[in-house]
DNA sequence: CGTATGTTTCGATAAAGATCGAAATATGAA
DNA sequence: TTCATATTTCGATCTTTATCGAAACATACG
């Protein structure tokens, strides 16, 4: 019997072509059918279902059953931070044979990181608070100050109006393309949803890029710098 | 021909069990031979060879050719930092069948992360210094202030006495015990080796633990409380 | 009820790769 | 030089597992 470490168990799961490319497609943070991760995946429904077993067993999907569809989608932060750090240390490492493409670039503008934004812009979302004052990290992690309650209302968005959830509020993401951190936590997805609400930004479907329209990225400069 | 992103064949590296358990050896920060390296995994020298230069060849293994020994090291804190985030997402899932025996306590205090101090006492110390105002969190990442200089030269880190590199000065590094950031970089490296010298705390061979002495604990309490 | 669709289970196949024995290579020591 | 140690290369074996076809199961819809 093989024995080594518990997260080698867990790379190894990641680790498989088909499965990356599920884990992929829920990196958007959508609940996908087992029948859609398998066109995503490019594999049959028998094999998609074997490797969407596995990853649930093993805590890294949530299922969802729904009539009969069923739905799966990332267990959590933790599971989309991790990819997210396989990511950017694949890019990092690549830098011999990377041919960094148009899409490559947007991805690195602004991306969806689970449910949050991430990339250049959600790095600079995240400095400009932080400059302000939104944050406080004390012992107890990282939290919104009222400073950052005021800041946040001015686009609309209320502690009340908020999912309540035991999921922190706030927390910081490590973003691969910029190597600084960006706003994770219930307070991240909410922002990203407001701005497609205002019609700042919308989500390029079948892929993780956020695009702004020109007058969004206006707004978005004006708040942000 | 399989085709997936390319984070999916890193973690297939990370994946297999042997170089799993090469990996854990090396998150030390310690640069080890291949014998050693086969030993510490439990496989003949001619797996572990041909392991190594696979997670060489991918960029995750540094070598340094010495006579006849050839020592392996991590590439960069890039990776020792992702396969901490490994780890920590192993240790979250497995809540079902874990048991947290006194060795894991151990390394939930305080335990080396690639070079510097990870676990609740590394969390704490990062903490105070920001709360100190040692670092500011600008558009280019994390700096030291003259707070910070001022606050490391108490303990007798000068910055001309650091080797000067490429490699960021202050970097933040999420814990996995913790869920909260503790200081990496070469400032992070610097602060656990001056704990070292100064004798406040020791490395327990063969593990991750770092080993502070009941002196070394009251001197680390009196400075990050 | 029967039929269509989405999903899983079973069984067999095939490919990938981890493993080690034996031999080759490289370096250091006597 | 000769011997010993460290490591790699080659070749063969063997286990693991991804894959899909066929069939079973579940649910929705008429």
């Amino acid at each position: 019997m093989k024995t080594g470490p518990d997260f080698a168990a867990i790379a190894a799961l990641i680790g498989d072509p088909a499965r990356a490319n599920m884990l992929t497609a829920l990196m958007s943070g959508k609940a996908l059918t087992a029948g859609e991760l398998a066109t995503e995946a490019g594999v049959s429904a028998q094999t998609a279902s074997s490797h969407l077993h596995k990853l649930q067993n093993a805590g890294l999907l949530r299922l969802q059953q729904q009539g009969r569809h069923r739905y799966f989608s990332l267990s959590g932060d933790e599971v989309a931070q991790t990819l997210e750090r396989l990511m950017g240390l694949a890019a990092g490492l690549g830098h011999l044979r990377t041919r960094t493409g148009p899409r490559d670039q947007a991805l690195r503008t602004a991306r969806v990181c689970y449910n949050h934004l991430a990339g250049d812009m959600g790095v600079r979302m995240f400095a400009t608070m932080r400059r302000r004052g939104c944050f406080d990290f004390g012992d107890s992690g990282m939290v919104l100050t009222d400073a950052g309650r005021e800041f946040v209302a001015a686009l609309g968005i209320t502690q009340d109006r908020m999912p309540r959830s035991k999921a922190p509020m706030c927390r910081e993401c490590l973003d691969w393309s910029a190597r600084k951190s960006h706003l994770a936590g219930r307070l991240g997805r909410a922002m990203l949803t407001r701005f497609e609400t205002l019609g700042w930004a919308r989500r390029v479907p079948e892929t993780r890029i956020v695009q702004f329209s020109s007058r969004g990225l206006a707004k978005f400069d004006a708040m942000f710098g």
